[in-house]
DNA sequence: CCAAAAGTGTTTATCATACACCCATGC
DNA sequence: GCATGGGTGTATGATAAACACTTTTGG
């Protein structure tokens, strides 16, 4: 159901055009992208608090007024080049826009109406900066659970940055659906799978795994209960860390174990007709 | 989540073009879609006791010697038309196929890999039937659920039958994988949301709907226990159909509710972590 | 008369839910 | 010394799981 985000990209071509200078690049990416075919990646982070996106600002100003045109902000999101798999370009664009390896990046859903850039906004935009484009480009949704700690928000040359979900600035074409979208699936998911650690670092406390499942779920749990639950779960195992007792400044770390989750999960049949 | 295939298609073109000669829709079609991004119509069906699948025979024969180059079976797929929207493309393939409108639809996974369509017996089909396709095909992915007795399986030309899931035939290009996708996808989603319905008649007996589920999710339930919960759904009503007395020959019909079944649904606070 | 399907209740075990107090530390 | 966060147990109710016999009908 999901993969690694793993450079190993079947696309030779692209992997030694990294090599070269930066205009290089540039230029075989436009020389050899899919007109009509993108992937956007809705990454998602947690700051302890709240459920994060990462966004690159898009400005436009008039070259001779310099008047600001567009001010808002975008998915990462890149055509599919020439020869490359769907999932590869997932995962050079995360590779590109976060300088992460092997992190969790599942394909959620494709949007494919004709009018998704169709807004004159947008439309300035692509006619400005990729007068190449098809009018209506189909783009496959990716979203990818990273642990933000890890990703320094000013990567890239463009101007990037976590903003939580429930407090989106104004976005770029139909990147709000797609944003939506991914929150429901990753919500649906985090309810029958153990993807929460994605978002957390490999050591992490309990007070931080209920506060993830709380701020992705939207619900209340009741700390005892939920720790009560985790002591049931084999895969949810406590760090020996040769600390003499926990306190408020030294809570107990755990880690998890997808070896121990796939060899000990039940099959409850508690299902809905 | 889903929605259902309605043929309110935004695409005005295609609609007049149907009431025009089988051969005008063939060129328009031809001279209009899209090369490179189809939809992939997994169709499932319920004959009360297995999950069945529809599919098309492909057969190329020499035309000299008259030889069988190819034979074996797809899905109900097509290219998407320029100006459409994704999710018409999907509709539009459903009523073709089947004569349905207003079935379950649902999008669950493109398939985007290089290779898709590399296979030796794939190049021979597309180079002999649609030598202006592309060599990368992106491959939307819907799986929609009807109930069996009213797709008549020879609507079209092309001679098409059910399969049941267990016993495929061998099928073209990536098919068996669109398929177990497919699968995958509808039984993660019955595990949760009540879309059984879906694949049965609108009256239908309890042992009709357990024996979908347990066809379906690949698992024995109790008689009894079954029962026992759905009389606590109320979203499963019984019709009242001034019957005397239920027995063998003549069982209680029970229809379902979508309306209650929001009304009344339970928010039991059952995850995995 | 018998095979095949419809219908029905009780007990047990598991798990979700609700709920309150003590402890260690940093400020 | 106090505010903050970490840690812990018990009682109740809901529901999944296991389990067997009777009835009706068509062949």
């Amino acid at each position: 159901m999901y993969f690694r985000a793993q450079n190993h990209s079947s696309f030779g071509l692209f992997k030694k055009a990294t090599t070269f200078a930066t205009c290089k690049i540039y230029i075989i990416k436009m020389e050899k992208l899919i007109k009509n075919i993108s992937v956007d990646c809705v990454i998602f982070g947690f700051n302890s608090k709240t459920l994060q996106v990462l966004l690159t600002e898009r400005i436009l100003k008039d070259e001779k007024t310099g008047e600001i045109l567009i001010s808002d902000y975008t998915l990462q999101g890149h055509h599919v080049l020439v020869g490359e798999n769907l999932d590869d370009a997932a995962r050079r664009v995360l590779k590109e826009k976060t300088g992460l390896d092997n992190i969790y990046l599942e394909q959620y859903y494709t949007f494919g109406n004709v009018n998704r850039i169709s807004n004159p906004k947008d439309q300035l935009w692509v006619r400005t900066r990729y007068p190449e484009i098809s009018d209506h480009v189909i783009s496959v949704g990716y979203f990818s659970l990273v642990n933000s700690a890890l990703v320094k928000p000013d990567h890239g040359h463009e101007f990037t940055q976590w903003f939580p979900v429930e407090e989106l600035p104004p976005l770029a074409f139909d990147h709000e659906t797609i944003i939506q979208k991914a929150l429901e699936a990753l919500r649906f998911k985090l309810w029958r799978e153990p993807i929460g650690f994605e978002l957390l670092p490999e050591k992490f406390t309990l007070t931080q795994l209920q506060s993830l499942y709380e701020a992705v779920l939207g619900i209340k749990l009741d700390r005892r209960n939920f720790r009560k639950k985790v002591s049931q779960m084999k895969h949810i195992i406590l760090m020996d860390d040769h600390k003499k007792r926990s306190s408020p400044n030294n809570p107990q770390n755990y880690f998890f174990s997808r070896e121990v989750y796939e060899k000990t999960r039940k099959a409850r049949l508690d299902f809905t007709i």
